[in-house]
Formats: structure tokens, sequence, C-alpha cells
DNA sequence: CCTAGTTGTTATTCACTGATAACTAAGGTC
DNA sequence: GACCTTAGTTATCAGTGAATAACAACTAGG
């Protein structure tokens, strides 16, 4: 039987509950976010959150990890049109316009002082800096220059100065953004 | 009576305070942190940090909006002896090797989702930037590209890769700081 | 010295949160 | 159709954390 099933293999749900963990975690970061909102935006019960990850804990870290590996496949996906730094800008701004995989990132930064997360968000950025250096084979300068400028929107975007739902724009921030606004 | 004084003035609490909360939200953040590490931190008892501050939030708050004017301050005493971005840069370098102010900032940022939080913050970072461009006279092109290498440099501050008690070296961390090591 | 205002504390509350335990029910298999 | 594994629930707990209330003690002014 596979048309009407109410309910879902343990790996299936877990990919469902990542998906909420993403949304969820966006926007509170770690301690913000309580593994029953999680458990809401799934539809399931907060228990059984916790039965499938562990802890809260563990379910934050395959999150972060699930954004790095999306941020990273994005990235691939753009080189294997064109393998340019322009390219990989262009993809940058579409991550950014959905917000959630970014800002899963940032808040892996802001958590990293916790040295069960830290390592694996260094893990996860390390990967990013490797992959936009392999793919466009830009050299150190340039890929730091690309990195930084991605810091910048991302704390932007955080801001909510770019992104889904920004603020009015305020004269510093058209100043800043420059002429091909985000 | 100047001498032996067991009590503080409202405003010298106020100050101490704001120092502590400083130095506790720049590691656990806004949700990570509770009012209760700021008073010990303090030497005073939870609920009197409450009775000052009024709320968390409030402290939060009050505490972001400190970080963002000593940085400011310390980028006006830096353009004081030379009106270079390159001054402002060293200047950066000694706030991020601090990590507190810095590090407050960009959990400013990731609290941003609150509409009480974003903006206050979007406020300090504004001031920031508009800070910058008048002490130096950067261009928008200059002042946005300094501003992006100091969001690389803060959100590896944040991930210990550069600052205070920095993890050891993996080689991607040596070729994405390059040559002049921070 | 004494009193009024301010600094600061302790005791307490109430909501919340991560985690555990015990139970229920679906669904494939023999 | 009985049965066993696996998906999922409800009930509950123990701890925490922000905030309030009531009280205590220092300090300055008259």
């Amino acid at each position: 039987m596979v048309v009407t099933r109410t309910r879902l293999t343990a790996e299936e749900r877990q990919e469902q509950l990542l998906h909420a963990a993403l949304t969820a975690f966006s926007t509170g970061g770690y301690s913000g976010t309580t593994t029953d909102q999680v458990a809401r935006l799934a539809g399931v019960s907060q228990p059984y959150v916790i039965r499938i990850f562990g802890t809260k804990q563990q379910l934050f870290l395959a999150t972060v990890r699930r954004a790095g590996d999306r941020i990273e496949q994005r990235f691939r996906e753009a080189a294997a049109e064109e393998p340019t730094l322009a390219s990989l800008g262009c993809a940058y701004d579409e991550l950014l316009a959905e917000r959630e995989l970014i800002t899963v990132l940032l808040h892996g930064f802001t958590a990293s002082a916790d040295p069960a997360i830290g390592p694996i968000v260094r893990d996860c950025f390390g990967r990013i800096y490797r992959t936009i250096r392999e793919l466009t084979g830009a050299g150190e300068d340039e890929a730091r220059e690309f990195l930084a400028m991605g810091m910048l929107l991302t704390c932007l975007g955080a801001m909510r100065v770019v992104g889904p739902d920004a603020v009015p724009r305020e004269p510093w921030m058209t100043e800043l953004l420059g002429p091909d606004q985000v």
C-alpha cells in the first residue's frame, strides 16, 4: 500500500522535521527556539522530535549540517552552469532571498561558543570556502572578498535590510547596497 | 563621604551592569543568556538587574546600544590619529581581539527578527556605516568592501577562528586569513 | 539623631521547556 | 488473522528563568 499511508518512515519524518527545524531555528536561533515549535511546524508531538534526534542540540547540529550541505549544493549547481564567482554570486543572492539556509548558518556562528557546536559549524564554513575555490578556481584574495561580501549580505539579511519582508529602505541602506541592489 | 561607600548610585551600578551584560551577552546571545548570569557577574542579585533595566529585553537593547557607541568611539579615536580606512582597519582588529563589542553586535543581528530589537540594531549598524564614511571620506564601494571584510572577520571571531582562545588553525583558515594574519 | 529616600536583598510565583516513561495504534508478514 | 516491529501519542516531571512583592539597610539632610 503506497497511496494512503497515515504514517511516515523514520527517515521521511526526519527529513520533514529537518525542514521544520530549518524554518524554526532560522528565526529563533539555537536557544531562542523550542523543540515544541519545531514539532508544531511539522505537525507532530514535541516528545517525538526528541525521540528522533535524541536532544535539541543534536537536532540543531543536524539542521546546521543540512544548511551547509544545501548551500554547497546550490553553489555546485550554479558552477555547473558557469564556473565563475559571478555565477556563485547569483546563487548566493537566491539563497539570500529565501533567507532560511543562510540565516541558520549565521545562527550557527553565534552558537559556536558552545564547544559541541563550534567544530561542526567551522567544518561547514570551511567546506563552503573550499567549495567556492575549487568550483571557480578563484585565488585566495578573490575568494576572501567574495566570502566577505557574502557575510555582509548575510548580516544584512538577518537585520531585515534585505530578503523577504525587508524593512523600508533608509538612505544608508540604499547607499550601502549600491547600484545593483539585491 | 567618598572613601568607603558600600553602595553605588543607580548610575554607577547601571554602568557596571552594562559591563557585565556586555560580557554575558557576548557569549550567550539574547536568549542564551540569563539575567542571573549578568547579575552574578556584577555581584548583585538577579531581581535587582530587572529593577534597574525593567526587562531583560531592555537590558539587551541597552547593551547593544552601548556596544555600537563604543565601536563608533574607537573608530573616531583611530581617525583622530589618521583618517584612513587602513587606520580604522587596525582599530577593528583591536576590537576583534577583545571580541566582546563586536560579538554583541553580531548577536544583535541574529536577534533582529524580534520587532523590538531589529530597529535598534539597524540604527547602530547604520550609524557605524555613516561614521566610517564620514571619518575616512571613503566612497560607497570602498566603505562597502571595508564593512564586508569586517563582517567576515566578525563571523570568524564568533566561530573562534580568530580572537581570544581561538581554535588551532586548520589549513583553510590560514588560507582564508591570508598573509597578514589577524 | 532621626527620618526620608534610595540601594539592595530574600522569598516567591508562574510560565515554560527539554526530556522520560508508559501507553496506543498502524502495517507488513507468516 | 495473530503478531511483532515501528510510528506516534499523552501524561508528567524536574529544572529553570523572568518578573513581582515585600522587606532590610545604607546614606544624606535637617
